[in-house]
DNA sequence: ATTGCAGATGATAATCATTATAATTTGACA
DNA sequence: TGTCAAATTATAATGATTATCATCTGCAAT
């Protein structure tokens, strides 16, 4: 955590950008709370808690930042709001979404999966691929089985 | 074209909805633009051509409607916007697109290539898979022509 | 033909996420 | 300590989308 926490900061420093307290208050939240995917509104809340003086425009400014340092990818599921992802230390490429059209959970999916597909597109559409966005929209698997369960006999 | 049209008639038909003059305007629209990605905005610049008097709002209400019934498709690139996509006929999954970073061209893949994706999304996660989204970010062929040619000596 | 009614529409106001602005603050460095 | 650029805050502005409501349309029953 602190670890990774450091490498935000060089990554920072090696564009001449400086590691805030807003900006580490906000990297700290993301870092705790990696399994969700939050949005900037979310996050805001959440940094409030530990640096309430913090402003909404700061939080977007930083995602913005952490985003063009690649640190974050900016996601978007459909409905109107942008979330942002950390991406996984030493990941080559962003890790891939289900969405469950149920309950609207979202599980992550971190093997790459594509890379037969990227080869194909970048030989037959002889386009360079630099970067993905893979989401399946479906049913998890609580809610089939909650499908089953309720709806089984009557 | 009256053909689709004819077929979207009649799926609206079957949920008692109605093919209203502005709904057919907006839906020609669609069908006389397909290789574009239109946002809301558009699509109701270009049906006021043939239909001044169509709001605004008929226009999100139509394309969302269309999108209940998955004539077409909403998807977002990241930008703030929605953009409406066509289902081509006959398809069972949503198509693919490759977007250039560069210029910000469109291009779309009709082929599957997620079969073997969705198997073992399905089968490793128990997820059952309703639909797709994949979207690759990269340049595209002519973006890597011209930064070829103008790049080469200087 | 007229009435009644549900679904559609158009104009506009409201909402919500995001971005721009301008004044203030911070922190490194001379 | 004074200066300057970067960063921050509060707030206004923007832009896309949605909600509201009065009006309109087309059809079924009278």
């Amino acid at each position: 955590m602190e670890h990774r926490l450091e490498r935000i900061k060089k990554q920072l420093h090696s564009q001449s950008y400086k590691l805030t307290p807003q900006r580490e208050a906000t990297v700290r939240v993301l870092l705790e709370n990696e399994a969700d995917h939050l949005s900037a509104e979310d996050v805001y809340l959440l940094v409030k808690e530990k640096a309430p003086e913090i402003g909404l425009a700061t939080v977007y400014r930083t995602l913005e930042l952490l985003s063009e340092l690649k640190v974050v990818d900016k996601i978007n599921f459909g409905d109107g709001v942008s979330r942002y992802d950390l991406r996984k230390e030493g990941a080559e490429h962003f890790h891939h979404h289900l969405v469950c059209t149920e309950c609207g959970s979202v599980e992550e999916v971190e093997e790459d999966l594509l890379e037969e597909v990227e080869k194909i597109v970048e030989k037959d559409w002889k386009f360079q691929v630099k970067d993905h966005r893979l989401t399946f929209h479906g049913v998890c698997r609580v809610c089939q089985e909650i499908t089953v369960t309720s709806g089984n006999s009557s």
